[in-house]
DNA sequence: TGTACATCAGTGAACGCGCGTTCACTGATGTAC
DNA sequence: TGTACATCAGTGAACGCGCGTTCACTGATGTAC
């Protein structure tokens, strides 16, 4: 009867440590972004957002700007999670793999936009984004080498084509994410008979890219 | 020999009123904001900028967002003109129109990169930039919609086809600029020849859009 | 042309606030014996 | 299994700072007569 966890508000019943705080924090930090948009983010705020001392967070981070970088990491890794995702349960096979990558990262900007909008500031940050997990920062990018190659927007030997058609798609892609949270689209939007449509509508010109 | 402006320091020499205290304002926090970054700009800071006190931007802002809109709004009157004077001094008859005024975007973006950035904040606030000269605001983009059509992106009178490859191209041209000041692409650029040389390439596809 | 006065555009001191960060501390956990 | 102790991950009070904004003020300007 003695240890046994107070039943009484079992929310309440936190224990004095955390247990993944680190975690809590970026996912905190995540919220207030989405929330209140990126100036409200600051160490405090995340703190009280996880429910924690103002002190705390900095057993985990050196400082605020290191909490920015967390929270842009883990974005990128959620991006590249869902543009594999995407490619592993894509069945229709008349949707070629660039359209199905572009869409799940334009889906992702779409849901996060705010989160989006950090990570391509720490990607701006000097090369901001650790170089350690460079395989997987990599992955994205490995991802729509391949399929542009695959569609023929270059020949394989030719290098400096296939950057040209990875910069091209890249930017697109990017300002069509960015661009997705635009209420000025709505109306077309509605038009195509749904935001989904909209996308497909648009990065089927990614396509293009190959054209001779 | 009473009233004669004091000769000594002909810059510290200014007189009690400013003269256009308001346009002084935007031009310190453009300079604020590329120099330290959007997150440094405060009221404050503008204010010590423009050699001022403190108190004195509120006889021009109700308060900082109100300078940040007007910062946003100059941004987008500048981008016009710089397309506007890029198609009128354009000389090679084998460049298009729309790949003149794409240039002229990136361009101005490279030049700008955080103005640029906040332009596009102030443009996602609600329907933030004030409604008054729309004619103005919808410049640019007039311009892009008549060269698409006149590149035959699409038939004059699909009007849906037209503001999807409206929408496409804007998308486009947009991720590029955000890009353009990524060191990601230095190399790439350098293998073409010159960062004009980089844009231009990739401007090209926009050019795609039209095929069939 | 000269004077009185309203209005405009500055000043500078002051306010309350939330922030980043530091500090000495303490409760909880894990390990050596 | 039990105890001593090092280490870890929290607390909460405190600091100094720059910020946005307000206020009573004052110097300069323009207008009526």
């Amino acid at each position: 009867m003695a240890k046994a966890p107070i039943p009484s508000d079992d929310t309440s019943a936190r224990p004095y440590h955390h247990g993944d705080l680190r975690r809590a924090l970026t996912d905190a930090a995540r919220t207030i972004i989405e929330r209140d948009g990126p100036q409200a983010l600051s160490l405090r705020a995340g703190a009280r957002e996880a429910g924690v001392s103002p002190a705390a967070p900095y057993h985990h981070f050196k400082d605020k700007q290191e909490l920015m970088l967390a929270v842009g990491k883990q974005g990128f890794e959620d991006l590249g999670k869902a543009m594999k995702l995407a490619l592993d349960t894509e069945t229709d096979p008349t949707i070629t793999r660039t359209n199905t990558i572009g869409l799940a990262y334009v889906m992702f900007a779409r849901r996060n936009p705010a989160l989006y909008r950090v990570m391509y500031d720490c990607a701006r940050d000097l090369d901001a984004l650790p170089h350690e997990d460079e395989e997987k920062d990599m992955t994205g990018y490995n991802l729509v080498r391949e399929a542009l190659v695959a569609a023929g927007a270059a020949a394989p030997d030719d290098l400096i084509g296939i950057e040209v058609a990875c910069a091209s798609a890249w930017c697109f892609v990017h300002g069509v994410a960015e661009m997705s949270s635009f209420a000025q689209f709505d109306p077309l939007k509605e038009a195509l008979g749904g935001e989904e449509n909209f996308y497909r509508e648009l990065l089927r010109r990614v396509g293009a890219f190959s054209g001779r």
